[in-house]
DNA sequence: TCAAATTATTTACCTAAGTAAGTATATCGT
DNA sequence: ACGATATACTTACTTAGGTAAATAATTTGA
């Protein structure tokens, strides 16, 4: 039972990833490529640090991802006065290709959750988060 | 805020494999392969593409899985009737090992699960179908 | 019967994500 | 001031998962 959810919950990922990797290829692009893209286009300019902090991922996977976005110019990476860290910018082409990419994926995100209700999806999230806060670790002061 | 929520289930997919792979780990086994196990304690012997259909994953995937598998004696590989495929079976080691796996498994996601009650579970279970539902392909006879 | 199509698995190659260890810079404490 | 420690990132190596194409066995159809 409780292996099902799991099971499921794997399930739901994989699909989701694999359903914007196929929306995303017209643009040459994957997945966690575009969640640090629009990482940067919310907060703009910041450290990978920062970036993988907020990804909730690993230093590692953060320096491949951008890696791979620097590459085929999706961003530039800049020396901080800290010059141990470097900061990652958005490039021009990404800053004029991304309304057009965040519209596909909207829509494709519509689609998935077209089953769902909005009182659904919250409830989703919120049950989501039950399992994945980890207290002590975290450092959330929740009072 | 779609957005937020395929973070979500991606993070909290992460978070899983994470913590199983950590209570594997004394058994040298990783979540992907404890998987196959589990499903083949589950039904017996079985080929591999009866394996990656459960799973619902792709061939390759479980033939890199099964090949280590059987590298490290968890199973073996028969030859079918049918001879283009390759019927897998629990060692006598797997056999005699799992239950002590299983229950460590039970225990971390008991452990995960704690903040939900039954029903929060069966809910998340239906809410994650809903979006992972796809009609045509699953023929899955519910009643 | 036997060529053509289908099926089961594999191989090659890609990204994603993890751990452990290495490198370079910054900071701390004496 | 400077050695020890901490921090930011990188490198090397592992598994997981995907697609496309190759291989081998089976089934189909004329």
């Amino acid at each position: 039972m409780r292996n099902l959810l799991f099971h499921e919950i794997h399930q739901t990922s994989r699909l989701s990833v694999k359903e914007v990797n196929e929306v995303l290829k017209e643009f040459d692009l994957y997945s966690s490529q575009w969640s640090v893209l629009f990482c940067l286009k919310q907060f703009g300019a910041m450290t990978q640090k920062e970036i993988w902090q907020y990804l909730n991922v690993e230093a590692p996977t953060v320096t491949r991802t951008i890696a791979r976005l620097e590459e085929s110019r999706w961003v530039m990476r800049r020396e901080g006065e800290d010059k141990r860290a470097r900061i990652v910018v958005l490039s021009d082409r990404a800053e004029r290709l991304m309304p057009q990419i965040e519209q596909r994926i909207t829509e494709l995100e519509e689609r998935l959750l077209a089953r769902l209700t909005d009182e659904e999806q919250r409830q989703l999230i919120e049950l989501l988060r039950k399992i994945g806060v980890e207290p002590e670790e975290k450092d959330v002061r929740n009072d």
